[in-house]
DNA sequence: TGAAGTCAAGGCGCG
DNA sequence: CGCGCCTTGACTTCA
C-alpha cells in the first residue's frame, strides 16, 4: 500500500517547489535554486524511507519557469549527473512519484498559444522524469468548457495525439471538481489510452453516474488515487478525518491502491493514516 | 527580522 | 464585467 504526500515536508521544512520571482530570473538564480530543490527533495526522501511512505509527488516549480519564454539555461546538462542518482535511489527503494502542473496547462484551450506553452510545460516535466529514469506520472486536469462540452473534448483529443511520446506516454487525466467529472474522464482516457487518477473528493463534489464501487472495479490494478476529505465547497482538509478515512480504506484496501494525500499538513496525515491501519 | 506587497500563466462563476 | 478562486503560499522589499 502506497500512501504519499505532495511537494513539502513540514516536520523537516523542505519543499520540492523553492522558486523565486521571474523579475530576479538570472542562470545563476536558477542554478542555486533547482540545486535547493535537488537537496530537499533528497532529505524528503531519506525521510519517507525512514517512514516507509512510497509515495511523493514532486513540485511543479522544481525548475523554476522552465516552459517560460525568457528562459535559456540548460538544466538538464548542468544537474544530469545529480537527477541520474537521485533517479538511481528512487528506483531502488521503489518509490513511486508523480507530479501534477496546475491550472494553466489547459491542453482544450481555444488559445493554440495556450496549448503551445501548456505542452511546453509537459515536455519539461517528462525530461525531469526521463533524466531520473524513472517511472512516475504527470497528472492534469481536462480543462475548460468553453460553451461546448463535446467540442472541448474533441480538443483535448487533438491536443493529446499531438504529444510528443514521452509526454504521451505518462501524462494522466483526473477528474475535478466542477467540470469533468469520472465518467467524462474515462471516455476520454479510452479514446487516448491516458492513464487515470481517481479523486475521490472531487467525485464526491462532482459525482457521476457511476458508484465509487463501480469505478474501483473498471481501475482496479491501476488504481491511483487522490484522497482528501473537506467541507462541500472543495476546500482541502486541514487534517485527516480519521472516521472518514477508514471508511474509506475499508473500501479501498483490496486493490493495493496508490493514495495520494491532499491533505494540508502533509506528511502527518500520512504518518497518522500508516498508523491507523497498522493498529486497525 | 517581521510585515506588507507582489507574484507567469487560464478559465469559471459569483456578485 | 471585475474579482476571487484554484494552491504548497512563498519571494522580495522595505521598515
Amino acid at each position: 500500500m502506497y500512501i504519499g504526500y505532495p511537494c513539502v515536508n513540514y516536520t523537516i521544512k523542505r519543499s520540492t517547489n523553492n522558486t523565486f520571482k521571474l523579475s530576479s530570473y538570472s542562470h545563476q538564480k536558477v542554478r542555486e535554486t533547482v540545486q535547493k530543490n535537488i537537496d530537499h527533495f533528497w532529505d524528503i526522501l531519506k525521510f519517507n524511507l525512514r517512514y516507509d511512505i512510497k509515495f511523493f509527488r514532486l513540485g511543479s516549480q522544481f525548475i523554476p519557469f522552465a516552459s517560460h519564454d525568457i528562459f535559456d539555461f540548460n538544466w538538464q546538462d548542468e544537474f544530469r549527473d545529480q537527477l541520474e542518482e537521485l533517479g538511481e535511489f528512487i528506483r531502488e527503494q521503489e518509490f513511486f512519484i508523480t507530479m501534477h502542473p496546475g491550472q494553466y496547462v489547459v491542453l482544450n484551450s481555444k488559445n493554440q498559444d495556450v496549448i503551445r506553452r501548456s505542452i511546453r510545460e509537459l515536455e519539461w516535466h517528462a525530461d525531469l522524469l526521463d533524466l531520473m529514469k524513472i517511472e512516475g506520472l504527470i497528472q492534469i486536469h481536462i480543462g475548460g468548457i468553453f460553451d461546448n462540452k463535446a467540442e472541448a473534448i474533441n480538443r483535448f483529443i487533438n491536443s493529446y495525439n499531438s504529444l510528443p511520446y514521452k509526454v504521451r506516454r505518462r501524462l494522466a487525466i483526473e477528474n475535478d471538481d466542477r467540470l469533468y467529472n469520472f465518467e467524462d474522464v474515462l471516455k476520454i482516457a479510452r479514446s487516448t489510452g491516458a492513464h487515470i487518477v481517481f479523486d475521490v473528493y472531487h467525485d464526491r463534489i462532482n459525482p457521476s453516474n457511476y458508484s465509487l464501487q463501480e469505478i474501483l472495479d473498471i481501475l482496479k490494478d491501476n488504481l491511483i488515487i487522490d484522497y482528501s476529505s473537506g467541507d462541500d465547497r472543495g476546500r482541502h482538509a486541514d487534517t485527516i478525518d480519521v472516521h472518514d478515512f477508514l471508511q474509506f480504506y475499508r473500501n479501498v484496501e483490496e486493490y493495493n491502491p496508490k493514495i495520494m494525500f491532499e491533505i494540508k499538513d502533509k506528511e502527518k496525515s500520512v504518518l497518522t493514516a500508516k498508523d491507523l491501519i497498522k493498529t486497525k
